[in-house]
DNA sequence: AAAATCATATCATATGACAATATGAGTGTC
DNA sequence: GACACTCATATTGTCATATGATATGATTTT
């Protein structure tokens, strides 16, 4: 299976090739700004020593960057950082590396916007199209959300299972395609609170997911529009709360 | 500006590096599964020789491939296709590559889907975020739309414009992300059936996008959503026609 | 002052070598 | 015969160096 952030952040592992380390370390400065958008960066030999590499790693990893279209490489000129609404969002490293900076409010409300665009559209396309077997797995991720021996990490990456599991339902690449950004939220909503913390929180938290699977299995798209919608509410409503440093009271 | 594929297409111009030449003709492979998913890639050295590079463009054309998602790299293995849907269909020259071969009726219904959950949520946040300039700037794009001089060209840009403002004016970065797939879906639609072909459909175009900006100026977000629904409703079913040769029975 | 020219800095490409890595065959042991 | 270990091997990963292509800005010419 694929290793996203969540699992590398709770393994904390991290023996990867040179190449992948400087790809996150230019990444990771060039989201927070230590190299502004629109100014050049370095050249390629003071990059290369400044990483401790060779030039041709070092152009490997801009190209890896400029796929990403964070930056865009001119002969005489430079290798410039592109303006910020030209990367593409979507792309997991990038989203990654969002959350690397400490845990921005704002871009975590831009998140949850996208998905209650996103989702609750998922949910009703799978409504249509889930097979079977789609459904019963569905209903077992589901129900093992609500396994009260979850630690933070483990229900996270039930989680993410689940709504990975929606969207492949959808029957939709598209939607598959946005695992990632449903991923950089659930670690982001992770980091902050965790409705493992009571055992309440837990069984919320499945209950709410099996009545998505539920109104999928009863072939009902706008029932599962809505379901879906609760869901995604109380995740925003978690990061609000947590970010306001008010204890929590009620959830949405 | 950026040249998108829009650009691209109609200028016919392809004056580009080595590069970026090797980049296009193998992500095309890929995509059109003439390298199927899951396939070990030629070596470096036999790649090489074939585009007629060196084996330093040709390995950074595979990191560029490798950041979007399509080929995974692996010391004494080879380079495997992976599978699709760890591919990011949202970057643009993936979507590019899509519509290289032929036109894939699925794959614009995807496309539709994902603009019908994405396009109408940017609308209605449009309606809360958008400044007076901002407004009126979608309003002369709206209006430019009705000019009856439009080539089938300048009205897909015109189309795109518009649609990239509203993203803009969403005031959420990820709107704007979603760009690159509204200009695929333009592109996708243009090659199959303009609206610039009669009168009437160029009128009916810019009347359905005005009353968007109308909605988004009243600040009425359940209204700008719903005006957004039409418009992409209406390139949608051209699309069926088009396809079909089948006249629209009922839009979901 | 304007236009053409040229030196220069930077990315783009090429070449050849060596290192790291994971497979699968081969070897040895029980 | 089954299992564990070793090792040759093929492929990607990294390195060092050299040359070409290109756009800038200073210089020269008109």
């Amino acid at each position: 299976m694929k290793k996203g952030p969540l699992e590398t952040l709770i393994t904390g592992v991290d023996t990867r090739t040179s190449h992948s380390q400087v790809v996150d370390v230019l990444g990771r400065a060039i989201i927070s700004g230590e190299f502004p958008v629109g100014t050049i960066l370095p050249g390629d030999q003071d990059l290369a020593m400044r990483f401790k590499v060779s030039r041709t790693v070092l152009r490997e990893a801009m190209k890896t960057l400029a796929a990403k279209g964070l930056i865009v490489p001119r002969a005489r000129i430079g290798t410039r950082v592109t303006a910020r609404n030209q990367w593409n969002l979507f792309d997991s490293d990038i989203l990654t590396w969002h959350f690397h900076n400490g845990i921005d409010e704002d871009f975590l409300t831009h998140i949850s916007e996208v998905r209650m665009a996103f989702e609750p559209h998922a949910a009703a396309l799978a409504a249509i199209h889930a097979t079977d077997a789609e459904i019963s797995h569905m209903m077992r991720l589901a129900v093992a959300m609500g396994d009260p021996a979850h630690t933070p990490e483990s229900l996270a990456v039930a989680d993410l299972r689940f709504h990975l599991a929606v969207a492949e339902a959808s029957a939709n690449p598209f939607m598959r395609s946005v695992g990632s950004l449903i991923e950089a939220a659930l670690v982001g909503i992770f980091k902050l609170s965790s409705p493992a913390a009571d055992r309440e929180g837990i069984e919320d938290v499945s209950r709410n997911h099996i009545r998505i699977v539920e109104q999928i299995s009863r072939r009902d798209e706008a029932g599962a529009r809505a379901a879906m919608e609760v869901v995604i509410r109380v995740g925003r409503a978690r990061v609000r709360v947590a970010m306001d440093d008010v204890p929590e009271t009620a959830a949405g």
